[in-house]
DNA sequence: AAGACACGCAACCGCAAACAA
DNA sequence: ATTGTTTGCGGTTGCGTGTCT
């Protein structure tokens, strides 16, 4: 259930009107995303603030951060959380409690923002219902350990699961940037591979994975590792052979003329 | 059909860490 | 060493939509 915009003044008029230079809040509009999308792509980012600015949105530099990390980020998975990406959360928030950036660093394609969200709307629910239902029975005096609270597991790649594996939005051109070299910022080399402290081995491993994981148990966290690298859908230097990636991407999605006409 | 309620998601807020001047 | 700025994080809230009564 996608939130419809409510942007009434997605130009930025509104909001009382008569500050120009007075922040917008709230839902983005497509025009803003486009916006930022745009100067982030061909200009990177030095810093968030200075991309509102270049990008002419009135938006705070954190605002926009959070609205790329979180939704324009062109690795980002948009189906939803699958069973075995539910397991590898319940077992990463097991054992590293709720940093949810540091979870979702080792779950490429997914957000801190989406696991915490997960987290906190369904599993925890269950969790605590499986508890009480547990206490209930007095079958025991734990919650049942929440790996075992599964749920049939398929034994198929989370990523074949939906058929065949769909080309990411907007990734071609933002890779092309990205190995391009070109417009590197910090900001968009972090946002491009995923951040920081997986992003060696997650793209070394990338090619030599072996396509299924093991039947190590859930708890066990090198498996959890095994099984991320498996799931990292979009390794960089496979993206560039994409047939008709590129022309989706300007056909489609961007048109060349909705990008060149924005003012920046 | 309509209102109440629950759910899920997007985004904001406040804080702390990192960094720059 | 100090101060100001920026970034990143986790918690929380607001709101649209779906479901139930």
């Amino acid at each position: 259930m996608v939130r419809k915009p409510s942007h009434g003044d997605s130009t930025g008029a509104g909001n009382g009107g008569t500050e120009a230079a007075k922040e917008r809040k709230g839902l983005w509009s497509p025009e803003e995303d486009e916006r930022l999308f745009a100067q982030i792509t061909y200009h990177g980012v030095s810093t968030w603030s200075s991309v509102a600015q270049l990008a002419g949105l009135r938006r705070s530099g954190k605002s926009c951060r959070l609205r790329w990390m979180n939704y324009l980020r062109p690795d980002l998975k948009k189906e939803p959380i699958s069973k075995r990406e539910e397991e590898v959360i319940i077992s990463l928030q097991q054992s590293l409690g709720n940093r949810w950036s540091t979870i979702a660093a080792r779950m490429p394609g997914r957000t801190d923002n989406e696991i915490k969200n997960y987290w906190n709307s369904r599993i925890r629910k269950r969790l605590n219902d499986a508890a009480k239902a547990g206490r209930d029975d007095g079958a025991g005096t734990e919650p049942a350990p929440a790996g075992e609270e599964k749920v049939e597991v398929e034994p198929t790649n989370a990523a074949t699961e939906a058929g065949p594996m769909p080309i990411p939005a907007r990734f071609p051109v933002f890779a092309c940037q990205m190995l391009d070299g070109g417009v590197g910022g910090r900001g968009i080399s972090s946002a491009g591979s995923d951040s920081g402290e997986n992003t060696p081995s997650t793209t070394s491993s990338t090619q030599q994975n072996s396509g299924e994981e093991s039947e190590a148990s859930v708890g066990d966290s090198n498996m959890i590792h095994f099984l991320l690298f498996d799931d990292l859908d979009y390794p960089a230097d496979l993206v560039m052979d994409v047939p008709g990636a590129m022309d989706a991407w300007e056909s489609e999605l961007y048109p060349a003329n909705s990008i060149s006409s924005l003012n920046y």
